[in-house]
DNA sequence: GACAAAATAGCACGGTCGTACTTTTTTGGA
DNA sequence: TCCAAAAAAGTACGACCGTGCTATTTTGTC
């Protein structure tokens, strides 16, 4: 089963926030806009210093608020790991995964959510992505935090896959094409682009990553 | 001038330690024995925990050290992490760069280097490959630790370019090799192995690894 | 406008951090 | 063996951390 989305949009995401009413439609309490308002600001700042380097001072500091108030809305720190990890799957598929889905099925739309990753990725938003730093920083910690990110990664290199599977399908793409393979290392191609455009300053990886992936389809026998 | 080490050995690296004596040949003085012991378990947890999470308090612990006793012989936690990294920088030249010296220049070098690489990479090391982690904490962070940190990796990139060079030269590769080119996707493929293997725990990251080396040079018209 | 409930602030706690200063122990050469 | 110098420990400080508890303010409903 095929769904158009990453993940079920339907899934609870607050648990206790459904009793309040934060229901689709519905006006959104007080409570709820301020908490978003965290939340956004919170990624704002783990996309800059990291998902350790979130802490509850930073953040009441950059809201202007007190720590407690901060605080009181997610009742632990992990908490709050986990919703700034919700918000940027919901902002990951809205950016890159569901404009992607307008192109058609095959070639084009592998090559939109290549298109749309590497935007997302690349130096020019000058955040980085959350889940190429936080990998790093959670691949020897186990726990909640890590799950969840992992979660959303794994989640996200599914639907990658499947759409180099429907490439195959469409005829786009040789038939014997090892689909895992060709995600893992376009998956590379991205990684060396954060690397090399963020950490290093190169101002080529762009390029080479465009160029990368074109040897890519190239090599798996696109028409 | 092709070098044959990363980098020139004799470059001051204590600047201090030189005019105690530290020299070449030289007995180590208790003092030098015991940083360099510092150092090594400093390294083993800047791996594990990455190095942001380096604390003096934690490497005390684990030398069965007082936080001070440690801490003289840095003067500052900026600079002991930039002997961790100048430590890494020496092993990885030990571990992957010299033997595959050892190989005949061109394509097997290039194999040998990337083969080496690979291993100290993998989950197999239970330790991260401290390039990798580095580079996502500090990407957004100047710094001296963060220049330490993008001169050592530079300086194997330029390597490893090198490498690609002399196989083209040594007519390994197609003589119309974009040889930057070809050494940004080598290092993508590296980084998807550390993150498939290392974070998503991927049985099979090593192997694609391995699978997608080979489609690369097959690209580049190995021979 | 009253009133319960929700949201926010205030305050305190134990803990860890890096680092400065002083004191003690250890080292190695004369 | 003695003694200066080096190494290590001890102690303290201010800063920040997450989090628990109790006030206070703000919100939304009747």
């Amino acid at each position: 089963m095929a769904t158009s989305s990453l993940s079920s949009r339907i899934s609870p995401e607050g648990l206790a926030d459904a009793a309040v009413g934060s229901r689709e439609g519905r006006a959104m309490l007080k409570g709820q806009q301020t908490k978003a308002a965290i939340v956004d600001a919170a990624l704002g700042l783990a996309t800059q210093i990291g998902m350790e380097g979130l802490s509850i001072g930073a953040i009441a500091e950059v809201m202007r608020m007190s720590k407690s108030g901060v605080f009181a809305h997610f009742g632990s720190r992990e908490e709050l790991q986990i919703s700034v990890i919700r918000e940027y799957h919901q902002r990951f598929e809205d950016e890159v995964f569901f404009p992607a889905m307008n192109a058609p099925r095959g070639l084009p739309r592998l090559r939109a959510l290549f298109s749309n990753w590497m935007s997302r990725t690349s130096a020019e938003i000058d955040s980085g992505c959350l889940y190429v730093s936080g990998a790093a920083e959670f691949d020897d910690r186990p726990g909640p935090v890590r799950d969840a990110l992992a979660h959303s990664v794994n989640t996200w290199l599914a639907a990658l896959h499947r759409a180099v599977v429907q490439a195959c399908e469409a005829g786009h793409l040789a038939s014997q094409t090892d689909a895992q393979q060709m995600a893992f290392e376009i998956h590379g191609l991205i990684l060396a682009l954060h690397y090399e455009a963020r950490f290093l300053k190169s101002p080529h990886a762009l390029s080479r990553t465009q160029q990368g992936f074109e040897n890519i389809l190239q090599r798996y026998g696109a028409h």
